[in-house]
DNA sequence: ACAAAAGTGTTATCCTTACACCCATGT
DNA sequence: ACATGGGTGTAAGGATAACACTTTTGT
């Protein structure tokens, strides 16, 4: 469909920090994240997961659309992206896609970055995780787009599935309280996150791993898919 | 631009009930909710006032996008509509805008319903606000579109400025605690809802107004609206 | 005076916070 | 044994829910 694109902010975690995929452009300094046109036969949904199976093979991850951009200034905005991006384009002697005004419906993207396999599609020299806080050169509104999507992230957390996506099938206390550190910026008390986070009543708890390290060994928990399932929140606020 | 359109569900609130703007199509026993196309150069969010003004005048109102809808089968889901509804075109002499595939943006609207003056756009002969719980006949997927409206709306309850659009700039304690009671589908008590409404602290409180009924009068109340500005939801939920 | 609605107060209970204490582990 | 991180307990303070009590109004 003419002008109608999505584009995927696709999020992990390791190693303490949040990570989004990005893609580099042949030849230029410029990167970008996944992002392609709609089929005339195609669903919305079905569009972003063929576009994000060009970059990256994982089995299971959480997709869903978080905002739609747009604006008519969207690829001139970030002027100097916009004229490198244009000789890049004739280099390659692409027709002109991005030279019409076009709309992206944003999908939020989170995966286990240990279970991915990145994948270089024909337009990319390199396929790699950054994290958040160190984005490289994007082009057109690419950032804004990763900015809206913590954000939305963040306001949203307490309805999104964020640790079971993010984090391994198994994981210790201090990691999932690192990941909601990271995304909140903003430390938590060790003892009451855990009273916390178990009372909701949706993580198993699994034997202690021996790490080798000299320190007590920390369990480690699962979800329990059953009652994460039935696990709905109340956000009613208002009425009490 | 073919085959992008914005849909609006404009809520709003009387006489207890939130209500939701439908308009009926010529001739037919078909309605509608404000749908129309965005132009080449024009921002998604000007397109869908640009539609509402076709339909309805008021001076203030809240508008955003709440979900993007793409599925293939939108205006054939309903296949009864879609058969009157291309009758319709037919009599019409319409060109078959809707024969192709097509994407809505949907956009949340909330008025307050006394301040509006309804107008007939030229595919219409009736314009009027019904109650949710009792829509009519609506055409392809509108009847979805107003139900995933109308959750949007109470999942993000408390980060949506309903009352502040809705009601009239001074209400009773009454009226904000029926709209949310509406919203939710449940009572609250009287006493602990005004104490919670109270202590957000974005709330003037005015002369009380005799309204001639046996009984006490009730303050009106009204939003402060620099304290409403500076009000943010601390929806930090598990950081605590 | 009375009924009905509106405003305010009370109490028991629960939840949160900050911090302390004990436990397990490899050196 | 000891240092370090991990698990759990506790007491003070705050928030909540259910309900009772008081005030205001027109008849």
């Amino acid at each position: 469909m003419p002008g109608i694109s999505t584009t995927s902010v696709v999020f992990g975690f390791s190693e303490g920090k949040i990570h989004v995929l990005v893609s580099k452009l042949k030849e230029m300094n410029l990167w970008m994240i996944p992002t392609g046109y709609v089929f005339e036969d195609e669903n919305l949904n079905d569009a972003a997961k063929r576009i994000l199976n060009d970059r990256i093979v994982v089995k299971e991850k959480f997709i869903d659309q978080f905002y739609t951009f747009g604006q008519l200034n969207r690829a001139t905005s970030k002027e100097e992206n916009f004229v490198l991006f244009s000789r890049f384009l004739k280099n390659k002697k692409i027709e002109n896609w991005f030279n019409q005004r076009f709309i992206s419906v944003g999908f939020l993207v989170m995966v286990r970055m240990e279970d991915c396999e990145l994948k270089l599609d024909t337009f990319s020299d390199d396929v790699k995780w950054v994290p958040v806080d160190k984005l490289p050169n994007l082009i057109f509104d690419n950032k804004d787009l990763i900015e809206y999507a913590l954000n939305y992230m963040k306001l949203r957390a307490s309805h999104l599935p964020i640790a079971r996506y993010l984090l391994n099938p198994k994981f210790t206390m201090k990691e999932i309280q690192h990941l909601y550190e990271q995304l909140f910026n903003k430390k938590a008390d060790r003892g009451n996150f855990q009273k916390r986070i178990l009372k909701l009543d949706i993580l198993n708890r699994h034997e202690k791993q021996m790490t080798g390290n000299a320190h007590r060994a920390p369990y480690l928990y699962s979800f329990n898919e059953e009652r994460y399932k039935l696990y709905k929140i109340n956000n009613q606020d208002i009425m009490g």
